[in-house]
DNA sequence: TTTGTCTAGTTGCTTTTTGCAACCAGTCAA
DNA sequence: TTGACTGGTTGCAAAAAGCAACTAGACAAA
């Protein structure tokens, strides 16, 4: 791991997620329920398998997400949100608050969006709890 | 303008401030009180002059900021936030939450961020007002 | 009016990262 | 045993980033 340009907190969110994939990869995992590489591979944006691997890679080492073998086919690796990933969930519900305010965004995610910010809380927190439910189950194994 | 990978919010924004430096300029404007090109450039990161001029030109296209002359010399500009860029404020704010709960973060800055966080939102509202203000005097040169 | 300094950039070059397409070995189900 | 699906890897071309040197215009002091 090369170096931090500065301790400033910005800078540091900045070297796990400055790019233009990482938030998509996360996005995938806590909002569309997607597990596998194929799943994250096959999404809209349409990353490279190659980027998706270096990425999957900075994510496991940062700790935002653990990477472990699915219980029934042993060739599929289940990629699952840590705490510290989970918690990246305000970060991205006002980056997409934002986009609907500011940018062109389709009407389904608005809705969808909507949902969940004007939904409130409630609906933000089930989410959260689900997830970390599925981050206890894995740890087990 | 390339087109859009998709209309996803999250991906929208992405396109807008998903890479290393985009979001240290906002912050640097925002938070720090900077308005000036040499001014940015001489930031703890150390970005180099040809990237912040071409991210300026971007967050400018973008309609994140304006540029204007300043009044007293006529060579420097002026980096000004608009509403648009204004508005990312929420989501600064929560990685810097983030950054200073999951991340190597100096004590100094991590005062600061509670200072914005926990201080609640009067401070926020406060610092939006006085770039608003700010918003309102270039806009009638 | 010259000299020096400060301004916002630009230019040319090297290194790093990304993007793309083809490929591969292991797993599984029929 | 075949064929499709799994998580990747490899090699190459294109784009972006990084670096250092440079420039033209504005200004202030001598």
């Amino acid at each position: 791991m090369k170096k931090s340009k500065s301790h400033c907190p910005i800078n540091q969110a900045l070297e796990v997620f400055g790019d233009k994939w990482t938030l998509l990869i996360i996005r995938d995992i806590m909002f569309d329920g997607k597990r596998y590489f194929r799943e994250i591979l096959g999404s809209d944006e349409k990353i490279a398998s190659n980027i998706l691997t270096d990425r999957l890679h900075k994510l496991e080492t940062f700790g935002i997400l653990v990477k472990t073998k699915d219980a029934d086919h042993k060739q599929k690796n289940v990629y699952t949100l840590t705490e510290k990933g989970i918690d990246l969930m305000p970060v991205m519900i006002h980056i997409a608050e934002w986009s609907t305010k500011h940018r062109e965004v389709s009407e389904k995610d608005i809705i969808h969006v909507n949902e969940l910010v004007m939904g409130g809380r409630k609906l933000q927190d089930e989410l959260q709890e689900a997830l970390k439910e599925e981050l206890k189950k894995v740890s087990k194994q």
